[in-house]
DNA sequence: TAGAGGATTGAT
DNA sequence: TCAATCCTCTAC
């Protein structure tokens, strides 16, 4: 049986934990009578701790306000002026942690992915920006909960082997210098969904 | 209030 | 290799 994941996941203290035990967990969109899922098969972690998050050192912001709440729910915000990218906030209250899904592998809407996505290429979310715009999330999704009927996360009880997934260092953040190298990023090996550099 | 730059993507 | 594109944050 499906087993949607509640708040109690997201509110863990190990923001690396979590984006591990993210993999393979299946994420639903119900937008605009639109069902859409995925399964995930890359993130990362991003902390407070580390100068890669926007919320280092607790930099609290209107944007980054969202990460200041409780685990659980979608952070998704504007990159580069054309591309929404969704996190999942973790921790608790006033500890900002997330994890940036960067790709899934489409498992239900293959037709909604497409049509959204303009395309007849079968890479529709083998990417952070590819896969929110095949899921149809954008930023007016910001701040909501991951356990309602828009979104949310199901265990499909399918273990992950220690040796399918591989921990590395996470892409585009050369700006965070010596953070940069943290292996923070895990993806499933071999998925031809994993985003390329 | 101006200026710089970004957790990406796709085309050249 | 490079442009697209606009919002956020910082400094003045």
């Amino acid at each position: 049986m499906p087993n949607k994941l509640t708040q109690n996941f997201y509110c863990r203290h190990d923001v690396n934990l979590i984006a591990r035990e993210l993999l393979g967990k299946i994420i639903y969109t119900n937008i605009g009578g639109e069902l859409t899922a995925g399964k995930i098969i890359e993130t990362e972690a991003y902390s407070y701790s580390e100068k890669a998050c926007h919320a280092y050192s607790h930099r609290h912001t209107t944007r980054t306000s969202i990460m200041f709440g409780a685990g659980g729910h979608a952070y998704v915000y504007l990159c580069y002026g054309i591309h929404e990218l969704f996190n999942i906030v973790t921790n608790h209250q006033d500890t900002p942690e997330a994890v940036l899904i960067r790709a899934v592998e489409p498992v239900e809407g293959w037709e909604h992915m497409r049509k959204r996505r303009g395309t007849s290429d079968l890479m529709l979310t083998s990417g952070p920006g590819k896969l929110t715009q095949a899921l149809g999330i954008d930023r007016n999704l910001n701040g909501i909960n991951l356990w309602g009927d828009k979104i949310w996360l199901e265990d499909n009880g399918n273990q992950l082997k220690a040796e399918d997934v591989v921990q590395t260092t996470r892409i585009g953040v050369d700006y965070a210098k010596e953070d940069a190298l943290l292996p923070w990023r895990y993806y499933v090996k071999g998925n031809p969904f994993v985003s390329k550099k």
